[in-house]
DNA sequence: CTGACTTTGTGCGCGCGTTCACAAGCGCGT
DNA sequence: ACGCGCTTGTGAACGCGCGCACAAAGTCAG
């Protein structure tokens, strides 16, 4: 893409050359490596088979070194992927080596608990800053932060920030547009409810309650079938 | 994504249902469908046309047709869909109309959050039990349920049952294959790490930090395009 | 009753993602 | 030095899902 028509990309820059545009499936998959082999360099294995990595991480072992393939060739055939060296690569390509501010707003039940999640920490992403339009929880601490008033967003967002909302369904597309103002391009929705932001802001979004609701619909077409079986 | 532990029987049902098998990507949007059809129906409305709908749950509305084209033919053409009506089908496709029970394990900081969210109890799927292994937890009052300790488990799941895992990453493979002995056929995993499920137990999994790295990703590239954009 | 308008349901092409299978490459033992 | 075995990286086939575009089917006015 942008460095295809460098002319020496490879000589001049420190970092390997981006061969190619991410799949986005790969992506996706790329935080669930990185735990795996956080967890394998715990056990103080310095090397890796694809094999070997899949089975850690659950999925096959092709779609692994393809999903690799697509950082660069970081493995040696015949022998396996360092596992330090390519922790590195993966934490590089997420963007995790980069400082990144996190925002969360709304500091219910549910803020509360992703406040106080260890995985975010761990993985080079803290939350920097928590919200709530709620002036009664202003100056409460939580997980060593002062909850801070919606207004004061502005100020919290500096550079480079994702926005995470866990407010009510009624108030999530107020505060999505008030992250946007301010700045923010990549939002975390756990809200049960649709936003509409901009084309250049990425949003995601978590619901709870739909994944159970996948769950019993397969839960009921086992049922289903279980009865069909027998008449 | 995970369809590795999904059955595929070749032949065909021996249930004379015209009713084809629904793709999961259809399944997993069916969800967001009811949420969307609740609220025009809170809004008085009585019948919706696909290209509403559609907006309303933020999809395509040729897409959505499909989708629901798979359940039947629930709508009446020059005029759209009777919102009732289709939010009876879905909720039986889904299962949401027969009883289904919710076990969730772990009252942590997650846990809590979970058991408090209302967006269970709207769509016919309430959480019926708390469990912990912690005993001092044991006996705690949280919305309206008391926390039970993980040895009663066998008395708590009967019949059909979905398991929540809410606990620390250490401990979720244990607590997993406790469900699965208890007769649980449905998890939805919210502990980072990879869980192991015997091919007839449906698994799902929601990571909570995973979604914030690929937001991490997506900054990390548009922040390198920018940078190659002014060199 | 008829014709025009509206909306559903779907056939079809396309692109993405997954998987198989194998050639290329690397280390190691001899 | 040299082949042998192991593992990576990838070409190719396949299947699924998405979205366009249109025919089928219903409503409504006159």
């Amino acid at each position: 893409m942008d460095a295809s028509n460098l002319p020496e990309d490879a000589l001049a820059t420190p970092v390997p050359r981006r061969r190619e545009v991410v799949p986005e499936a790969t992506v996706a998959r790329l935080p669930i490596y990185l735990r795996a082999l956080h967890g394998l360099a715990d056990e103080g294995q310095t090397t890796v088979s694809s094999e070997a990595l899949a089975e850690a991480a659950g999925v096959n072992s092709a779609k692994l070194r393809k999903d690799l393939s697509h950082l660069g060739s970081y493995g040696t055939r015949g022998v396996g992927y360092d596992v330090d060296h390519l922790i590195a690569q993966i934490s590089r390509e997420l963007g995790l080596s980069r400082r990144c501010s996190v925002v969360l707003v709304g500091v219910g039940n549910l803020g509360r608990a992703l406040a106080g999640y260890g995985g975010f920490a761990s993985r080079g992403l803290a939350i920097d800053a928590l919200l709530d339009a709620d002036r009664s929880r202003v100056g409460e601490q939580i997980a060593g932060l002062t909850v801070r008033h919606m207004d004061d967003l502005p100020d919290v967002v500096t550079g480079v920030s994702i926005g995470v909302i866990a407010t009510p369904a009624d108030a999530a597309q107020e505060v999505c547009d008030r992250l946007v103002s301010a700045g923010v391009t990549s939002i975390l929705n756990f809200a049960p409810t649709v936003l509409s932001v901009p084309s250049h802001v990425d949003l995601r979004k978590v619901d709870l309650s739909i994944e159970l609701q996948i769950l019993s619909f397969h839960e009921h077409r086992k049922a289903a079938r279980a009865e069909g079986a027998l008449a």
